[in-house]
DNA sequence: TTATCTGTTATATTACATATATAACACATA
DNA sequence: TATGTGTTATATATGTAATATAACAGATAA
């Protein structure tokens, strides 16, 4: 797997797992309907425990990016992937409000923080080494 | 105060008030200067611990946003905001990659993501009913 | 059938973050 | 002198994060 942690970092391991999974499918790098490592074969890969990697399994799984079947096993959601909901919009303005808050705070123009969104999502896009439709 | 506290929140009080008090000074609600309520007076105001209060004081101070006299009391940083720093970029840059990849899975196009993050940004800007310089 | 692997559930423990409560301290002010 | 300031210390309660072990039902392959 393509998944880095950093556990000397603030942010939660299962948050840090749930961020990378969800880039792997903005990138392409994973495709719907493509097959994650088992929760044990993860975990020991990664150095962590079975339950941390079932919490973020979950966690997309209720979200709807994957998918958990009996037989398949954990894929990415081939059943179409969720849309832009408004409970979804309402979360994401809230966060960038708080991010634009210090930025405008810093200096920070609203040209240059609207850039660097724009930046940071074609990055994301970009497909690093991975199969791409 | 302009402060409201959202208790079900799974964001932390004092997160909450770091938010708040920024999204004050961003908008110029909050001048340089301007004295903000001791941790006493604001923990009463808002039914919480004053420690709360004083972590987010704290917090503020640390970033640079605050100033801490031991005679003017709690004021908005009037030596100059600290700007936008290297470790500022990365840090935003890191928060943005997690919103823009959801985002990106969910079928928002670039230009939409950067046309919310301006809209945010200039809303977050806007002044809402306080003095103005 | 047996053995193995899957996600899942349960229980327990450790460590840390959050939030509160109470008290005391040094400093400044009216 | 009395009061208010931020600060520090101690204690407690609660929730989250992460781990460890064990067991379970369902699926799979030898």
């Amino acid at each position: 797997m393509f998944i880095e942690l950093d556990l000397q970092s603030e942010t939660p391991i299962y948050a840090q797992l749930v961020d990378q999974i969800v880039e792997g499918i903005a990138s392409g790098t994973l495709q719907p309907g493509d097959p994650l490592p088992s929760v044990r074969s993860l975990a020991e890969d990664l150095g962590i425990n079975l339950h941390t990697v079932n919490k973020s399994y979950n966690l997309l799984k209720q979200e709807g990016f994957l998918q958990i079947h009996r037989k398949k096993g954990v894929i990415v959601q081939s059943d179409g992937m969720p849309g832009v909901t408004e409970a979804f919009e309402e979360k994401l303005r809230q966060q960038l409000r708080s991010l634009a808050a210090t930025a405008a705070v810093r200096g920070m123009s609203e040209e240059t923080f609207a850039q660097m969104s724009s930046l940071v999502y074609r990055d994301t896009i970009t497909n690093r080494g991975g199969k791409q439709s």
